[in-house]
Formats: structure tokens, C-alpha cells, sequence
RNA sequence: GGCCAGAUAGCUCAGUUGGUAGAGCAGUGGACUGAAAAUCCUCGUGUCGACAGUUCGAUUCUGUCUCUGGCCA
């Protein structure tokens, strides 16, 4: 089975692409996109219209609940399904998002480490609140001396910290791989992405895009999900992306409306700028500027090489 | 036209009792093991509005001018 990738920031062009290839080629799309994950965040996601997922059919988007906690594992198991599914039809994957963290996890396996609650989560947060992240940070420290994680990374400490209330373990003893090989299964996967060579154009498209989903009525959507999901919070994972949280800012009087599209625009930016990171990271990937001409075809012609 | 307040990094501003300056935001590079659109780390030379004066030395004091607010005519 071979597997495609389509990565690249956010904005880059990729779900254009990868709905041309789908009508020439014999693939199934499937979403690497921790926020289109959740239903009814459309907007705010740059998902498809309803009518076009119809038309190019995606996997994993809107599998589940905004106010239900999706992660890497979880996408993990799906795809695994997805996978195991494809086979029997004979159809290869193409994998088009930019969460860099899932195509990761496909490259190189997650060690066996325990995963949290939200039972032990709710207790290691309320510590947190109680004690400070100083406390936190000593407490990781004592536990697990060969720990690397930053005394302000709050979010790592405490996924530490949760690994061993869960185990009595250190995180540090359950890791066993060697990173960045991208070991697993190299011949099968195909790696494209699309990087510009311009930053100033990727930053335009995002500006644009922001500008479209305001317009669009992402403010409006935001209300409309709480009216629906009387559950939702702000800390819901899917309230925590960008676009929802800064609306909730907006929401909460906590920014003006004036200042609602900068906020947005920068986190934006500053998100593509971390997926270009991992990007350069990556071994054995082709890389195409998506503000060239022609780079469909290129792409095209590569996949159709690759697959045959 | 008169009075007052400003003019310092891309933006908002701080500061220098006279020895050429630093925060936040933005931007950059990086890290990333079940929250990842998350979380965190690194990186700061800019005619200190212009011209003149005082001074060993002015972004800082003085004067004139320019521009921007505000108030009064």
C-alpha cells in the first residue's frame, strides 16, 4: 500500500490541489487536520463546503463533537481503520493537512507511553492552579531527573506529571525512539509539501483568508456552536484554535472588534511558521512552491510515477 | 493666528540627573512522543523629527523650524 502525502502551512493551497488530484486520480482523501476533526467548526477550520466534501469525499472531517478532546492517538486508530479498509479496496491514501504532529506520528511511532484521563488531567490541573508552575516544574524535576522538558512548558510538565501518577513511572523511562528517522515504511510514503519561497505571499494569503472567514461569519458561527453544544467551553481543544479562541476573546470583552483580525492574522502566520519548521526537518520530502505555475502538474506527474 | 502636549525599533510606548537607548507586540530561526491550529525556547543599531546653540561630548539642556493631536480664537 502507498501512501501520499500532501502537507504544507496553512493557506498554502493544498485542499485545491488535492480535490484536482482526486478527480484524476484514483486516491482516497484523507484529513490531517486536528481542527476540522470536529463538526459544525467550519469556518473557522477552512473546511470544504458541504457540498464540495460531498463531491471529493474526505476522511476524518467532522468525525466528532466540538466539545469532545481529539489527539494524536485517536487520529492514530482511525487511520489505522482507514488503512486497513483502502487495502481491501485496492485504493491508496492521500493525506492532505498541516498538522504536523499526526504525519509525524506516522513516520516515526509513538513510543508506548500511558495516555492521560480526563480524570487525571482535571486533578494535575487543579494542582497546578493551587501550587504555581514552579511547584509543577520541581515536581517533574524530582520525579524524573533526566526530564528536558522547559520549567514554563506547562503543557509538557503536566503531561509528564500525568504519566506518572498514572504509571509511577518517569516519562523520560518509557522513550525508546530515535527521532527524525522516518523509518517506517520510507519506500511506501510519497512526501510533498508546499512551501513558498516568498513568505510575504504565504502572509497575503493568510490575510485574504482571515479576512474571508470574518466575512463569512466566524464570529457568528462561534455563537451559534455554543447555542448548540451547551457543553462547549473555551477549553474544549476545538475552542482552543485559532480563530475560535481569539473570538472568544472578542466574545468575552476581553479584545475589541478592531483588534479580533490582527489577533487571528498573527497566530495564523505564527502557525504557518511552525509547520514550515517541521517541514524543513523532514527527511526524503519533495518540496514545491505553491505561488509557481504548473506546480499541479509537477505534482500530479510525481504521485502518478510514484504509485505505479 | 495663540496656548498646551507629542515626535525614540515595522507598531504602541518607556528611558537616558548630558557619556549615542529598551520593553511589549509584530517578524525571524528552532524545539516538538496521546491538548499540536497546542505548548515552549532563541534573536533587538534604530539618521532617538530637522537645523543651529551651549558643552570635551547632545537623543537628553536652549532656540528656531517642520509635522501630528488637543484646547482657545
Amino acid at each position: 500500500m502507498k501512501q501520499v502525502f500532501l502537507m504544507g502551512p496553512t493557506a498554502s493551497g493544498k485542499t485545491g490541489i488535492a480535490t484536482q488530484l482526486f478527480q484524476e486520480l484514483k486516491l482516497q482523501i484523507v484529513s490531517v487536520d486536528a481542527t476540522q476533526i470536529y463538526s459544525d467548526c467550519n469556518i473557522g477550520s477552512a473546511k470544504l463546503p458541504a457540498d464540495d466534501l460531498k463531491k471529493f469525499p474526505h476522511e476524518l472531517v467532522s468525525i466528532i463533537s466540538p466539545c469532545d478532546n481529539f489527539s494524536v492517538d485517536h487520529f492514530l486508530n482511525h487511520y489505522q481503520h482507514i488503512l486497513n479498509e483502502l487495502n481491501v479496496k485496492g485504493i491508496n491514501p492521500l493525506l492532505v493537512g498541516g498538522t504536523m504532529m499526526y504525519f509525524n506520528a506516522i513516520l516515526n511511532p509513538l513510543d508506548d507511553i500511558p495516555r492521560s484521563t480526563p480524570e487525571i488531567r482535571k486533578h494535575v490541573e487543579e494542582l497546578v492552579n493551587v501550587n504555581g508552575l514552579d511547584w509543577l516544574a520541581a515536581k517533574v524535576n524530582e520525579v524524573d531527573p533526566l526530564s528536558k522538558i522547559a520549567n514554563t512548558d506547562k503543557q509538557r510538565l503536566m503531561r509528564s506529571y500525568e504519566v506518572f501518577l498514572i504509571s509511577n513511572q518517569p516519562l523520560s523511562s518509557f522513550y525508546n525512539r530515535t527521532p527524525k528517522q522516518d523509518s517506517i515504511h520510507d519506500k511506501d510514503i510519497l512526501k510533498i509539501a508546499l512551501v513558498p519561497n516568498d513568505r510575504n505571499k504565504l502572509h497575503e494569503a493568510i490575510s485574504l483568508r482571515t479576512k474571508t472567514m470574518l466575512e463569512d461569519g466566524l464570529v457568528e458561527e462561534v455563537e451559534g456552536l455554543f447555542v448548540k453544544y451547551p457543553e462547549l467551553s473555551w477549553n474544549s481543544n476545538s475552542m482552543r484554535s485559532i480563530g475560535y479562541r481569539q473570538v472568544g476573546m472578542f466574545l468575552r470583552g476581553e479584545i475589541k472588534q478592531e483588534e479580533l483580525f490582527d489577533k487571528i492574522l498573527f497566530a495564523t502566520r505564527q502557525l504557518a511558521k511552525r509547520q514550515i519548521t517541521w517541514l524543513r526537518s523532514m527527511q526524503n520530502i519533495q518540496i514545491y512552491d505553491p505561488f509557481e505555475i504548473d506546480i499541479y502538474q509537477k505534482i500530479n506527474h510525481a504521485i502518478k510515477q510514484f504509485i505505479n
